[in-house]
DNA sequence: GTCTATATTGTGATAGAC
DNA sequence: GTCTATCACAATATAGAC
């Protein structure tokens, strides 16, 4: 196993964990084991546990920087971005189910990370506040703070999969498909109940 | 110190620091060192680390099972029971702020905690959504699954207060005061958000 | 670069005096 | 009930052979 080889394979063996477990829980010898390489190993390419975890966080912030490109920036109307961010959001935890809540709690602790990411990808976080403010000024959309709307979106969107166990277990019957078809349906109808929401009737 | 004192001095000073840190982070010493006795007092007091954190848990779940009847159970109207909660969620908050985040992800790392407080406080999950259910029925709100619904309202409600550090750093300039003040906007706001969403033109 | 062995430290928990 | 001293163990990190 040569250098660049082990080192991408510490990477996805920790990434794997960090994200299941999170920092604490996940420790070095589950790593290697997860791996199949020696404890010294990750020390020899990493250092410490600190920096395996940072070098783990900024891959999966690069990974994520895309989405956040599409629905900050660019000038798509609203309610397409609405749908598209619904849909790529949810489409994405399809594929990597404790994903969404790594990065939210990562984020949370240390939002300077979402600043350099948004930055990173090009993105002014005043560009959508300003496409609401012109959406409302042209009459298209009720007048509401922009930055209430922005949360709405956001929470109506991230919240089912921050509180997956919960949803699941008192309204789902804990069963696993129940909670996909749910969040299928929410893809129509986030979109739909905030456009009714904020629609000149 | 007498007996109940310590105790209730230990109490609080872990569940403090349990708020603000967790379980992991959280260390003996450190709850010592906050109620001003020895670590060995702990575990004279509960035995294990464990026994104490689930000591701290079981009575902030009994603070929080008021706040659920009242949103869950009755028979108030849904859209003054969006106010209430609303209103009575963001007073809680105000007296502790790091609170729900720390509920938050108890109940969503044991959603069985949460269904025992709902049966201690004598609510029944269901009856909240037999609620809408009956709502829609009689024409009063459009048809939306009541669950999605339910979802909506929650997330609405409680995402704000979860994403607090993103939304203070990316919206608000890291400014606590214009928190605040964004949060007392939503007492109001998202009530009208729903009922827009969701009355009948 | 990779391994085995070991050092070091932190932390939960117990023993035993008072 | 409360303290000091100590144990036992787990986990990060390093030394050094190959």
């Amino acid at each position: 196993m040569n250098t660049i080889n082990t080192e991408l394979l510490i990477l996805e063996s920790a990434k794997k964990l960090f994200i299941i477990n999170g920092l604490e829980k996940t420790k070095m010898q589950q790593i290697a084991d997860e791996a199949g390489i020696n404890k010294s190993l990750l020390h020899y390419y990493f250092r410490t546990k600190d920096k395996l975890f940072e070098a783990v966080l900024a891959g999966i912030l690069a990974e994520i920087a895309p989405m956040l490109k599409t629905f900050f920036g660019g000038d798509t109307p609203i309610f397409t971005k609405i749908e598209r961010f619904v849909e790529t959001y949810i489409n994405l935890i399809n594929k990597n189910p404790f994903l969404p809540e790594f990065v939210f709690n990562e984020l949370n602790r240390n939002p300077e990370n979402l600043v350099r990411v948004m930055i990173s990808a090009g993105v002014d976080p005043d560009a959508i506040l300003q496409q609401i403010e012109a959406e409302i000024e042209s009459g298209k959309i009720k007048n509401i703070n922009p930055k209430q709307l922005l949360i709405n979106i956001l929470a109506l969107t991230i919240f089912p999969f921050l509180a997956k166990p919960i949803v699941k277990r008192i309204l789902l019957e804990n069963d696993e498909a129940l909670f996909n078809q749910f969040i299928e349906e929410r893809k129509a109808l986030v979109s739909e109940f905030i456009i009714n929401a904020i629609t000149i009737k």
